[in-house]
DNA sequence: TCTGGGGTCCTAGGACCC
DNA sequence: TCTGGGGTCCTAGGACCC
């Protein structure tokens, strides 16, 4: 708790849908929805034009149609999320050395660790001075508008964050926040989700001042020792967590919904082995090694059981890890339908030297078991060649990765577009870039070669100048963004 | 309406060791 | 022969967050 609010948090405003609104013309000032596209997906990012149709994050994408039908739906693009993100927690970095991103879109800055030439803030004034320019950066350097939040605590940092959406900024003075906090709903303080709301509301509590009335006794005999320590603590706006620079990943797992339950034993090997392999790609590309194999089915009713297997030593050998998951799969019953598989490692450590030896030490032991096992690798052989896909209705529905909505595209003639549809055969394009007036839409055949996948373009500073055009524009009254 | 994917932290019981 | 308590590791599940 400070007594100064120099603790920042910033929050991009519908960061995903405002970068596809930003890269794509057409799509600036309507509804855009991004998410999972499939019959199972749910909703990332809502634009703020989609929410006034009650469109929401985690609702189901199938709901979000019915809520908002001529909403334009995409798949979402990380890859630029991610370049885009970059440049922002960048900016961050010019304030404070000390950040703490939370996600792709969010991070706390703690001011007054900042070094030359930043100085370090000390100050109410200082520190709202500090947040408009960072929003002012931000819209210059992507043309996205991000919210901040200045406080004494990360809490209360987060909750001002929030009352500034959308493209705000709002500084909680230190000593009003009890007041502030007393009428607000307990989901309002961080780690109270629906199960904690649910038991405090069968308490009689569902205020944030009747929980800081309720007495820590009380909090921890009904939700736990450090759940109710905490709870009780935030409820008097005591706050005293740091800001802590990015730490170390302390697991790795890949998972996958399916579009229809997965019945077939051999087709559910055949998911974890790529899983697996998927999993250790990641694992690999970061430098880690793990101990601990943990693999994860979800069955048709979404009752959810983990299965885990710590090893003698880290490894990130694919065969070992694709072992022990179907290991660990071998004492699952998959037989009456499997909606999601899942393969993690857990309780990383860089590779060293020692963890080499380890490794073969394991690798040797593993071989012995592979043996006593049996062949397997066969049976998995044999079942891709027969299909590996016994369910072909689940051919149809799979989308053709190139063409699902929102991908980037080069046409030989047309130049840059992006998937506005596709289906029977066909793919629909809309041909405009960030920089270009609103395209126009053309239909291909899938198979056209003249159409081929494109790496997305970067919303840099002289994008950004095209928004702000644009809103200039649209503030004098014109319809259309400048070109 | 029918529920993603990537994480973190906490709890609790049992094994094992001292 | 019976009884004990504490610490650590492993496993499984659950809540929560974005």
């Amino acid at each position: 708790m400070r007594d100064q609010p120099t603790i920042l948090h910033l929050d991009m405003d519908a960061f995903f849908a405002a970068v596809e609104q930003a890269s794509k013309p057409s799509l600036r000032g309507k509804p855009v929805i991004v998410g999972g596209l499939g019959p199972r997906g749910v909703v990332s990012t809502a634009s703020y034009e989609a929410r006034r149709f009650g469109v929401h994050s985690a609702m189901p994408t199938a709901q979000a149609r019915r809520l908002c039908p001529n909403a334009a739906y995409l798949g979402p693009r990380f890859g630029l999320y991610r370049k885009v993100s970059d440049v922002v927690m960048e900016l961050l970095h010019e304030l404070s050395p000390l950040v703490e991103p939370l996600s792709l879109d969010e991070a706390f800055v703690d001011l007054e660790a900042a070094e030359a030439p930043a100085r370090p803030v000390r100050d109410a004034d200082g520190a709202h001075r500090v947040g408009e320019r960072l929003r002012a950066a931000i819209r210059a350097a992507t043309g996205l508008s991000g919210s901040v939040g200045l406080a004494g605590s990360k809490m209360l940092a987060k909750i001002a964050s929030e009352q500034a959406k959308p493209d705000g900024i709002v500084l909680i003075e230190p000593g009003t926040e009890r007041d502030m906090l007393a009428p607000m709903p307990v989901r309002i303080l961080p780690g109270v989700g629906p199960a904690t709301a649910e038991t405090l509301r069968r308490a009689g509590i569902t205020t944030v001042g009747e929980t800081a009335e309720a007495g820590s006794e009380e909090l921890v005999r009904l939700l736990g020792k450090a759940h109710g320590a905490s709870v009780y603590a935030m409820a008097h706006g005591v706050d005293e967590r740091p800001v802590v620079a990015e730490r170390d990943a302390k697991s790795v797992s890949v998972e996958d919904t399916y579009d229809v339950d997965l019945t077939d034993r051999t087709r559910v090997r055949w998911e974890v082995e790529r899983l697996a392999e998927r999993c250790v790609t990641r694992l690999r590309a970061a430098g880690r090694s793990g101990r601990t194999v943990v693999i994860k089915v979800r069955s048709y009713d979404f009752s959810t059981l983990t299965r885990s297997e710590t090893l003698r030593g880290p490894t990130d050998d694919p065969g070992v890890v694709k072992e022990a998951a179907q290991r660990l799969l071998d004492g699952v019953d998959t037989t009456a339908g499997v909606r999601l598989l899942g393969v993690g490692v857990s309780g990383l450590a860089d590779f060293t030297q020692e963890d080499l030896f380890a490794q073969a030490a394991q690798e040797a032991g593993e071989a012995e078991k592979a043996e006593a096992v049996g062949e397997e690798a066969g049976e998995v052989g044999s079942a891709e060649d027969t299909g590996g896909v016994p369910e072909p209705v689940e051919e149809d529905t799979v989308q053709d990765r190139r063409w699902v909505p929102g991908r980037d595209v080069r046409h030989a003639g047309y130049g840059r577009g992006w998937v506005q549809g596709s289906g029977v055969g066909k793919v629909t394009v809309r041909f405009e870039e960030p920089d270009t007036p609103p395209g126009r839409v053309r239909t291909f055949s899938v198979d056209d070669p003249e159409l081929q996948p494109a790496e997305p373009r970067m919303l840099d500073a002289a994008i950004a100048e095209v928004l702000a055009g644009g809103r200039a524009a649209a503030e004098r009254g014109g319809a259309e963004p400048a070109r």
